[in-house]
Order: structure tokens, then sequence, then C-alpha cells
DNA sequence: ATTGTTTTATTGTCTATGACAAAGACATTC
DNA sequence: GAATGTCTTTGTCATAGACAATAAAACAAT
């Protein structure tokens, strides 16, 4: 019942879910349809599979991120997928780098992650904060850093762990940043509840937001990642806020976003507003009803902005 | 493929397998075996759990990690095993409340939480903390602390908004703390990489003993949550780490547990430990080869000094 | 040329039942 | 008591088929 991989070359279906997030029920169907993985049977009949399997299999998991779907890639040779992965990218990232200072700037980031050099990014990070106060720094630097390191580990120029470690890194400077700025008491401002859906385990946008809107003065209750549609609406309403807002990274399925979106708003008052933001591109192609799309970090002063000016003359 | 819940009441069976942590073949065998659970079925024959029976076998779950076996309690009413429940539940936490200052000091945190009253949360962490500090804060109250929250949730008490809310919470009060440890410089210390593996989204360990490795002088690299085996390794190496110190929480399996800890193992180089910490009873129940168990909190000081005189004749 | 609608193909996850080794429980012997 | 062997329990893997959700392709209409 346990398995336990007698050489270290060789892995077991359990394992090769733990490694590469495809469902053991895929790995079979894949091995039926495509003909690929093509895996060794030990002893008792069970799939073994191969370390050089697994790798290929971790390329094609990369791949199918971008958007490539199984049928094309899966039976691919490796040589063919690792042509793939460098020849794509560079279409979404092109708009991103529109508005973006010095791209050497960031590339440098890059490389100071592909050295694992850990405190020197950090302490390159602190010194643009620094520079460039708070604001800038999120909406200039942090938001389209994200996204280069999205691309690039999608194109394999990242190892999983170095973006595990940026992310751990900007997690701790945005926290940092925000527990600096005074709370606001004046109740002119909303308060907004910040979270996102189950699906999205995506946080750095959360805190982006969070510092942004901590900035206007507003208040702001965050509730980590991956609330229940459900769990929102309550704690939205047992906390008395005046706007919830998500986030969205690319790889959430549109679908889940438009319905939980139409379902959140069912659930709340009235009053209630919904804020949507992020980087997954169904927000901007199609809207929904009665929630406000922040399409940039940008639009968040404005959206505040116009929340005040519609609820002045309430007292 | 893509399941919707339609309704908060039912839940499909791959969202029971997330909610209880029995695994989907687990559930199948279960309900041929025991005749417990017994799912109605939707539109298209497909097994659908209503939250009664999924309450019953997060029962069952807690029942199993404390000894009881599958045949002997899956079947009995909801209370019997309530019974059993409590007459079994001063067995464990009786010994993890031993030294824990005041129980009252804890339920009060709970009815905070149960309140809504998220700033008197705050506050009340944030005075205990600098009345008892760091150290014996974490130990003694944010561990216990959150283990009731876990416990009181599984029972149904807190909402899953209210559990968010005191995670984001313990999360920002922690993470301040640790960046206010001076970082030592003398390498007399080892080097501790911090994670948790794919399946484990529970960080609030993980920040618990960063804080506590940071007052003992560590230096650590925390890589957040859901690094995949291969690559916590490959991190190890390349950031020439001493130790793996790596985070388990109730509702993980106990089979990807020993599996990805034996792999690991073989990943590394001999040099490098593990150390495996947190609630997960198999940790206790069966140990790993050359991986080292933290039971509890208080077990890291030793864990620390043991590396140390196993390395001090070491250049 | 662009947009909306229908048809076809792809793909992940569910279903069912059977098999089997590892871990636990129990009985027996040294 | 400790060690040993036998029976029971239990989680996970196997096979193969089915189907709905999604994407892609084909077609119609502005």
């Amino acid at each position: 019942m346990n398995m336990r991989d007698n050489s270290p070359i060789d892995l077991n279906i359990a394992a090769v879910e733990r490694d590469t997030g495809i469902g053991k029920d895929t790995l079979r169907v894949w091995e039926r349809r495509y003909g690929f993985p093509t895996p060794h049977r030990d002893a008792h009949g069970e799939r073994v599979y191969p370390m050089v399997q697994v790798e290929k299999l971790r390329v094609i998991k990369r791949l199918m991120d971008q958007g490539y779907r199984p049928g094309r890639i899966v039976a691919q040779s490796m040589g063919a997928l690792q042509h793939l992965s460098r020849g794509e990218a560079t279409l979404q990232s092109a708009q991103a780098r529109a508005h973006v200072p010095s791209d050497d700037h960031l590339a440098m980031c890059i490389s100071l992650m592909q050295n694992q050099d850990e405190e020197g990014l950090r302490v390159h990070l602190l010194k643009t904060l620094s520079q460039e106060g708070l604001h800038k720094f999120v909406a200039q630097y942090v938001a389209p850093l994200t996204v280069m390191v999205g691309e690039a580990w999608a194109r394999g120029d990242l190892a999983v762990h170095q973006e595990h470690l940026f992310t751990e890194c900007v997690n701790r400077i945005l926290r940092q940043a925000i527990a600096a700025i005074p709370k606001s008491t004046m109740g002119t401002k909303p308060t907004v509840l910040l979270t996102t859906f189950p699906q999205e385990a995506h946080g750095l946008g959360l805190l982006m937001v969070e510092s942004l809107l901590a900035l206007q003065g507003c208040r702001c209750v965050s509730l980590g990642t991956q609330t229940p549609v459900r769990d929102i609406a309550q704690a939205a309403v047992s906390h008395q806020v005046d706007v919830v807002g998500l986030s969205f990274s690319v790889n959430m399925n549109p679908n889940h976003i438009v319905d939980g979106l139409a379902e959140l708003k069912l659930l709340l008052p009235e009053r209630i507003e919904v804020w949507a933001g992020g980087q997954a591109p169904v927000l901007r192609r199609r809207p929904v009803d009665n929630v406000r799309v922040l399409p940039d970090l940008a639009s968040i002063a404005a959206a505040v902005q116009a929340w005040c000016s519609a609820n002045s003359y309430v007292a």
C-alpha cells in the first residue's frame, strides 16, 4: 500500500502525481490515448516511471499552463517541446512592458534571482522602494516584475524554487510596507474586503492592491487567498465593508471567474460593490454585471475617487 | 470535469477529498465495505455528499488520527462517534494543553474571532507578544491557538472566513516579529530551508518555526508553501543550506508524507539534514529513515543544539 | 473583415469491480 | 516480557468505459 521507491531513478504513479501535478487518472489516460508516458511495470504489474519521462512530463505541464493542449504536445519528442518552449512568450509581455520605466532594471532583478542572490534581490528592492516611494514601487516595479517572473518560469528560465523565493521576498517587503502605513480614522473612504477565489492561490496581487488602498486611506480587511464565494459574502456582511476586492492571475479558469463573480454579486447586498482586478484576460473581454473591473493598479485611485463622490452625499 | 457545487449543502467527491483529506478511492471503498458514506447521485450518476456526512467523515478522520481503525468506527452513528470523541479528547489535547498557561486566555481569542473583532484580536495578541516575549508567545499561545482554531473549524464553531482572518492576522504579527529579529552573522548555527510539500497549503507552522529558528540565530531561507520535492532538493543544494525543515498539518495524507520524505532524502546530499514537524500524527507513529522529527516547537532548540555539537569539530 | 452560432473534437474526471501488499491485531512460543 | 508467525484489515493500484465541460473548427450573417 505504501509504495517505496527502490531506486532514485524510478518513480511510482503517486510520486509522479506529486512531482508533476498531473493526476493519476490523467497519467493513465494519456498513456492510453497518446502513447505517452510509457512506464515500465514492477513485479506486481504497477507502473514505474523512469526519471526521463517525469522530466518530460514537467515540460509538458509547463507548456500546458502556457495554453498548449495535450493532444498536440504529449506525443512530441523532448527536442520539439524544448523548441516550443523557447519560441513562444513575448506575446502578452509586450504590452506589459509598454509603460515600464527601465527594462534593464527588471532584467537585473531576474538575473539576481537566477544567481540565487536572495539578499541582493531584497536589498535592491528595498532601495527602489525607499527611492521611489511605495506607490511607484508597487505599480511600476513590483507588478511588471511579477509578470516577468511568471513568464520566465513558463519559459523554463526560472526554476520553481526561484519563483517561490521571489514571491516570499516580495511578500515580506510589501507586508512590511503595509504595516508601516498609518491607519486612517476618517470614514470618508471605503472599507475594502480583499481575498481570492478558491482556485486562486496567488496572493501577491492582493498585497499590491492592499498597499495602494491603504495609501489612499482605505481600511482593508484581508482574508488571504482561496476563500469560498459563500464565505466571502458572509465576511463582507459581518465586517460591514463597502467593497469586495478580488484578484485573479492569468491561469485562472475564465468561467470560474465569471460565474463566481455573478454568484458573489447575488449573495451580496446591493450596497456592497465588487471590484475585480489582475492579469486574467477574461476580465477585459467579458464584463460582468455590476462588477467594476480594475484593468491595472493605476485605476485603483480612480475607483476610490468614484466611490467617494458617489457616496459623499450620504451621511 | 469541472465540478461546480450548485448547492452549499452538497459536495462532489473531489471536494470531499479536499475537505477531509480522505482519498477518492478510499471514500468509494468505504462505501462498498462499511456502508458509509451513502452519497446521493446527481443526474449523471455521480456521487453527491450531503454536508452532514462530510462532517461525520471529519469526525472519523479525527478519531483515526487518535488511533482508531476505520472498520470499528466508520459504520457507527454520529452520536456514538461523538461519545468516543469526547472520551478520547482528553488524551492528546490534554498533553497539548498541559503546559499552556491559561485555557481561558485562548478561549477568549476564539470568542473574539466569533465576534468578528479583528482589531481586538490583533491588539490582544500583540499585547501578549510584548508581555511574554516571542518565544513563549509562539510556543505557548500561537501554536495551541492554531490547533484550537482548526478544531473549532472542524466542529463548525468557526466559519471559514473567520479562520482565514485569524490566519492572516497571525501571519502579519509573526512576519513583523521575524523582521524585527536582528540577523546573526556568525556561522556556528545551521542554515535552514523552510517550506511545505505541494499538498500542504498551511503556512503558519512555517512562520512559527522560522521565528524560533531566527531567535536561535539560525539563518532561514523560506520558500513559502507548496514546493515540489524536486525543487526543494534543488533549492537546498543551490542555497547551500544545512537543514531542510518541513511542516505538516493534520489533514495531510500520511503516505504522501512518508513517501515524500523518503524521496527528498534520496535527492539530497548526505550532509543536509531533514527536519519534519507539525500536527500530522503519522510523524510520531511511523518514523522515516534519517529524518529528524520535531514533535513540538519546544524541540527545535534541542535540534539546533544537537546540530551544533555534531558539527562543531568541523572547521 | 468581424461577429455570432452551430457542429465536432478534445480532454479530465468520474464510474465499477477486482486484486494485492503493508500495517495492525492477535495468538503462540522462547 | 520479548520475539515470532498467522490472520484481518485497509489503502491504493489496475482495467475499461462513459460523459460533460471546454476548445476548435466550420459555417452563417451582419
